[in-house]
DNA sequence: GATGAATGAGTGTTCATTCAT
DNA sequence: TATGAATGAACACTCATTCAT
């Protein structure tokens, strides 16, 4: 479990440099220097500096996603919900090295490669995220712990929003609270905010509205 | 007012390079050519790359807090909080490009240089932001047209995240919701979290967790 | 006309360079510490290391051009013929440094980027070097001066590749006859195969073959 | 015979590779995988890449060296002559890829080693050629069906450079006449040159020139 | 103020060669 | 013999910054 291979060193390594300085200011010298393996070793077992960072990414996003589907898979919408939030939350916490990485600067020419819109695995890493959520928010409106306007895709889509951006501030280092009183806060203000019997009030308030 | 002297030149077309490509992807070769002037010159008008960037966001957060402290100056708790989070959505509307810098890719080595947290141009807008939201939290409270548990202050921090959480996913292009529909969707759910006879209920739900 | 200007300088310090130790084994660090200058200064005049050699290929093949044209221009074909020859050991004898990395070593991914064939503008240089000794056959043929078979484009090319590969072989340095003395031969060799009378003989000695 | 042997694999797939991106664009990763070796199994057959080259071009040279000397052992000096040429362009034709690595890009450090001129084994091979070629001449010379004036060791200097020079530019593309037709004409071209009987009268022509 | 040629330390990446297994 | 992971010196090229004009 702990790394042991010089890949699993070289992961390691790479995921507390990005973390520490940024994708751009940490340079492959330092990542081999510090992973006491020569720069040339580096390219045996990773494409590029970039293969580096995507391979990072996508077991990070993997894990995350192994996770949230299983802690969201059982009780009503409302505690999957609940489940899935306070997930996001400790796989953040117990991940913030690398989670770091991906919210603090994914490198833009990772993200829009000749500028014409996002990578697919990036899309489908994401778009899985959204799904699970969707899935989620449908549960809760069908056995009436939920409630929403909107289709349940856009809310997914704005629920992860929120939530990855709130995560992220906290990685940045704007967020004072603690995680684990922020988790709590953030699981109990969607809560209310999707509580059911909620909705028409709220649709009538702003029903007018754009 | 329009960009007609050189050093407004140099900061419009910075920040279009910069949201198009990065901060760390944009030469000032290419911000001295697509502005018409002499690369040298950029350094008669700026101390530096960095200082461009430092430039951008501080006016960038000025005209936001300036904007968001008129917006959100009359009428209830309530109304000014949907007051803050129409302008939010407006003002990134309206400056796309610059919040881009600032949403996406800040600059690493300007958030934390040397590693040792946030300098202090950065802390100082953000709890400027933190702070008006506090006092429009306190006066829904006090006016009784929001409610909400916890300190108003951890409170206006969580909503911050979550609201530039929120644009940044758009600006990264993750979420596909168009901004005015977003923006109610965001303002409507917000307004049902803190919505008045709200919080209570959903604090006995899950009063016990944590 | 002596190399004052530091492209110069650079372009003659990497002809030097080339030629002694081909392009592939000569640094760009190399060439900036011996023309003076500082590496970055090299991009500064030119794209890259390629844009040097083409640089100093398109310079000698526009010099032999101009020279042999100019030479070639009067007189009999036979003596046009001559005087091409003469003029292509004279050029070959006062630009050896050059023409070295021409025969040499033409870096095989600037002869045949992609594997796909020779780029344009090696074939237009070489096809002009054709179509010159193509003009002067014909010329010789129509004048009565110089006789051979075979249609004038494909004796011309023949010409061409004997004589560049002739001086080729001088410079790798596997010929010990001297300069003058070669090219006097080589024009005396080329006379005798061509000369007026001669033709008809040779076709029916061979005019079976193949 | 065939490739079936490590060592004989290894010097196949070399030699098509050299050939096919220039021995400097040719890496030993690259012949080890397509030789279906282990890269260090290349070192226990050949002492390093150059070795492999300077095999290569031992094997070729003394192919052809042998296959020439048999061919032009019999007949009258100018028959004897005949024969070396179209042995020069048959060899070509069927060993093609082994060719086009010594004429296009005998790699520079090895044919000037330390810039102080051509390493014994190359001078060795070639002036085994100038001295087949000048035994051909001298025969033709003594019975009486070639003529030339100079030196029979010049003259042979002077055909090796012509013939090798044809072969190359063709090797590079810069000749489009197919081989055959190549063959016959620079076969014809070299017999009209030295025909008996024309000697005296370019001499006449061309006497007084330098 | 304005210029732009010059700088040079620093970058990601390559690849012939070695050596423990 | 055979392996292939590991090496590390070397490379072409970048770019924020300077400064003489």
């Amino acid at each position: 479990m702990s790394p042991t291979t010089r890949r699993d060193t070289i992961l390691a390594v790479s995921a507390r440099l990005f973390a520490e300085k940024g994708f751009g200011n940490t340079t492959t010298s330092e990542i081999a220097r510090e992973a006491a393996v020569a720069e040339g070793t580096l390219y045996h077992h990773f494409a590029n500096k970039d293969d580096i960072f995507l391979t990072l990414f996508n077991e990070t996003m993997d894990g995350f996603l192994a996770g949230a589907t299983a802690a969201a898979v059982t009780g009503s919408g409302r505690e999957r919900l609940s489940a899935y939030i306070r997930f996001h939350f400790d796989y953040f916490a117990k991940n913030q090295g690398r989670i770091l990485i991906l919210q603090r600067d994914f490198p833009p020419h990772l993200a829009n490669p000749g500028g014409v819109g996002k990578p697919a695995f990036i899309l489908d890493k994401l778009s899985r995220i959204t799904e699970l959520l969707s899935l989620i928010l449908d549960a809760g409106k069908k056995d009436g712990t939920l409630a929403f306007r909107y289709a349940s895709r856009d809310a997914a889509e704005l629920l992860r929003g929120m939530l990855i951006g709130c995560t992220r501030q906290k990685v940045l280092g704007t967020i004072t609270t603690p995680i684990p009183k922020l988790a709590t806060m953030v699981e109990s203000f969607c809560m209310d905010a999707l509580a059911a019997g909620q909705a028409g009030a709220s649709s009538d308030r702003h029903g007018g509205e754009r």
